[in-house]
Order: structure tokens, then sequence, then C-alpha cells
DNA sequence: CGCAATTCAATTGTGCACAACTGAAGAGTA
DNA sequence: TACTCTTCAGTTGTGCACAATTGAATTGCG
């Protein structure tokens, strides 16, 4: 007998589908299918694996990716205004930019104006690959099937959600 | 002449807000405050640093709570059946699986019937944990600040592009 | 001025995530 | 039955992410 995993984890019966409205109790609280934060998750790794491929033709991964963005934009950033614009510390964009130096992207030097900061500034070779990554985000919009107001509706929900979240957050600590 | 991050990265007026409908130009899509992709980045990460303090409490990251949920509803679940319900595959699953094990929290062990599989089943203190962890539901949808409606909106339009992201990548591959 | 507090980038340690691969076990077929 | 194909979990290597710490540079305050 084979049941397969699906059936046991998807469309499973164990757990009628309670009115959403209401109080629910704990035991419909803790079920996986009902954690938008899991959803959330699910989708960016959905998001990195259509553009893991896609960005591997340019030696870039998804978070290079996002950097690539930041400066492309502002073509010279300190570390730290690069954390702010990504979300990211210094534990995490230290190994990552000396990765796109090593790659030949970007240069890093200590600032004359304070010494304790760190300029990353594109190369003519990072500054080039804007060119070739023009057509990732048509590509991946496409991908989606999203239309643009669908689109949009998500993207303010996502940053009214970021700012709730980051809120409770600052007041939890 | 100090000139706050946030000035230049997220106030910044030197690129005007166009339309959003109509053809922008590759410029305006390669924009960071454009990129869905990255407003679902940054919230699964707000999401996972709410999430942190609170699951630290019992002693569990957030991808072993996800873990746990599932176990929860159904107290014994192959490694294979889990990375389905998780999204996740066995080099990142063996590890986690490994480290709950090692906290007392589940026990594996080769199925019988079929000795490739291995089973992962609670423990009396695995599921005693369920107890404790009935409140974080609640506590962290509270600080989304989101509605009943809201929140549902949002879970199904995850729901969706998940799933239109998985079609693409695997029409790709 | 001089010293304490803060800021900034880097490092270390832990854990997640995926690709590529390994090896064992089961399934299907000539 | 014997052979191949597939399935399953685990391992290795690379890279992201955060906490905690370090050390240098700057700021602020007495």
């Amino acid at each position: 007998m084979e049941r397969s995993a699906d059936t046991a984890l998807e469309g499973g019966t164990a757990h009628p589908a309670r009115s959403v409205r209401g109080a629910a109790g704990s035991e419909e609280l803790l079920r996986l299918d009902r954690q938008v934060c899991f959803a959330l998750h699910a989708a960016s790794r959905a998001f990195d694996a259509l553009y893991r491929p896609l960005l591997g033709e340019l030696g870039l991964t998804y978070p290079q990716y996002l950097a690539m963005l930041a400066l492309w934009e502002h073509d010279v950033l300190t570390v730290k205004e690069l954390g702010l614009a990504l979300r990211l510390d210094s534990g995490t964009l230290s190994p990552l930019l000396k990765r796109l130096e090593a790659a030949g992207l970007v240069v890093r030097e200590r600032s004359r104006a304070d010494e304790r900061s760190v300029s990353v500034r594109l190369t003519t070779s990072g500054t080039a690959l804007k060119r070739r990554a023009r057509v990732l985000p048509e590509t991946v919009l496409a991908s989606t099937g999203f239309d643009e107001g669908e689109l949009t509706a998500l993207h303010q929900s996502l940053g009214r959600l970021t700012a709730a979240l980051d809120g409770a957050t600052a007041r939890r600590s």
C-alpha cells in the first residue's frame, strides 16, 4: 500500500477546514498551511529558484544581484549605506562584497573622509553588467503571471507588513 | 557635511516616481524598491527577526519550528514527506533533524517497510513542546497589524505566486 | 584638551539552503 | 533470476544570515 505524501500532507482530511473567522482553536492556529510566514518563506525561495539559473549566467547569486541593483543606482556606497538599503549587516556584507571584488565587479577602499567606513564602487566591468541584467525584471515579472495591479497590491502589502513587524521587534527589545 | 544614508537611499529624488503603468524604462525596472522579490525577502527576514527571540525560549530556530509544526500535525513523517511539506531537500533536513534529535525532540529510525526511508517521530518531550508553542501564532499575528481579511488575501496571493514561479522554473528546466 | 561612548567594518561561530554526488535499497523488466 | 532504473537519505562544498566580539576611528562631553 503506497500512500503518497501529497495525500497525507496536502489533501489531508484529518483537519476539516473550519471557518476562518471566529475563535479557531490553538490546534488550528498551529497548522503549517495557516502560517503566513511560511507562505512568505516559500515564495521567497521560489523566487530564488527562478532567479538562480538566470543570475548564474551573469555570475551572480541572488543577494549579490540585490547589492548590484543598489550600486547600479548609486555608483558608490559605503558598506553601511548598502546595509541599510538591503537590510543586511556587515557580517553578511563583508564576505559578499569580497566575492564581488574578487569577480572584478566592485572595488572597496577606506574613505579618506572617515577612515572607519569603506566605500564600495562599481568597476567598468560592474557597470557594464547592468546592460546584461536589464532583461531580468521582465522575464521574472512574466513568470509570476500577476498583472500590474496585483503586483502593486502585493508589494504594498509586504511593505506595510515589514514595517509592522519591524516595529513589533523594536518594541520588544 | 553629514548626509544620512536614509536620505540617500530611501527618500532619494534622483529617480522621480514615474507612473506605475505604461512602459517604464529598463532603468526604472532595475530599481531596488521596485523588486517584489526583494520586498518578499525583506518581509521574510522581518518575520524571522520577530520569531527569533520567541523561539529562542523554546530552543528552536525558525526552520526547526516549521519542522515541528509539521510533526505536531502528523506525529510521524518520513524525511521525504517532511521535505515535501516544507519544500526542503535532504541536504537541509538531515542536519536540521539531527539537531532536533540531539535536543531530544524527535527520534529518527529507518523504516522496516522500506529501508531506504527514515521515519521521524516526536518524543514525549517534542509533543510536550506544542503546549508552549500555542501562544506564538497569536503573538505574531497581532504584531502584523493585519486584520483577518488582509492576511487571508496576502496568504492566497503568495500561494498563487509560488505556484506560478514553480511552474516557470519547471518549464525552464 | 583628554577620556569615555559611539560608530564602523571585519571576524568567528552557528545554522539554513541548495547543487552535486554517494551508496544503499527497492522496483521494474527482459 | 539478473540487470538496470529509480528512490531515498546523507555528505561535501559554497554561499547567505545573524549574534557576538574585536579593533580602529571618530564623536561628544566634562
